[in-house]
DNA sequence: CTTAATTCGCACCAATTTGGTAGGAATTAG
DNA sequence: CTAATTCCTACCAAATTGGTGCGAATTAAG
């Protein structure tokens, strides 16, 4: 049962399409977005503080400060979001020079291919596609077998 | 940094691709699979438990005994051993009912089916295609976009 | 200048998961 | 009978996860 993504991907996903759902861009509390999700107040922060660190959103500081995203829901690729919650994305542990076994193992090659198709796809759905009810970039993934 | 796979997992599909490598099926000692690879006999010797539980092999038991594939590698789709060793797939951790949140979440809907895209995937490579040095399957996803 | 709202930064913590170890019972070929 | 093996369960240390809490710095408004 291992996930994809722990809850500080989640919730940073959700604090992404909450501000992206604001109309001009004002810089939104954390607390307000805690609430509305019904989320930690102080965890949520420490999400938002890694978020801006890695230039995804902006903050003003201070009284009806906030945070704000610094670029449209149309280019950010959920990827970043995910990676600057939770590090580098992996399929499995091993890295090539620090695994015991990697001369014998037959399934690492197919793992780095894997993880590299698993990074594109997340790249190329963006922050916007998660406000689209219907997930179209998806589909036809899922229908590749069809013919 | 979450990963995907846990060491169960991997260890499994080592040890399922290590079996598919035997010419006549015959049963393989835990022992000598373990020393292959440079792992733990008794947590291969859990996994491979787990393994047989599912019917993905098969035990003899006893002196010349050991495990053997019960299919042949090209009708076992790797999403059946990740699942008998980690269980059901998910890529984030909420589940519909339980979810504090769900009346204002939107992602779920998104990762629902992205989940079922991912859970099809793994089910159509097999422990043959691991075999395989080109994941030949990955590589018209990859590619999805470029028209 | 004071106050309240906010980001910022870090220290800490409990529960869970992970990645095993250890020991022994049951089974079986020779 | 013996050795090799699966089978089963209990246990455990380290890491990860999912937070809490406190206090400093910053800022708008009165």
């Amino acid at each position: 049962m291992p996930k994809l993504l722990t809850s500080r991907g989640d919730y940073g996903l959700l604090l992404m399409t909450f501000l992206a759902n604001q109309p001009r861009r004002e810089p939104k509390p954390v607390s307000e977005i805690a609430s509305f999700f019904g989320l930690s107040r102080s965890f949520l922060e420490q999400i938002a503080l890694d978020l801006r660190r890695s230039h995804l959103i902006a903050a003003r500081r201070g009284r009806d400060g906030g945070y704000f995203l610094t670029r449209d829901p149309e280019v950010i690729g959920i990827i970043e979001v995910i990676e600057a919650l939770e590090g580098p994305l992996q399929i499995v542990a091993c890295h090539a020079d620090e695994c015991v076994s990697c001369s014998k193992c037959l399934t690492r090659g197919f793992w780095q291919v894997f993880q590299k198709h698993l990074h594109k796809t997340l790249r190329e759905i963006t922050i916007a596609d998660l406000l689209d009810k219907s997930p179209h970039k998806l589909l036809p993934l899922a229908q590749e077998k069809a013919g």
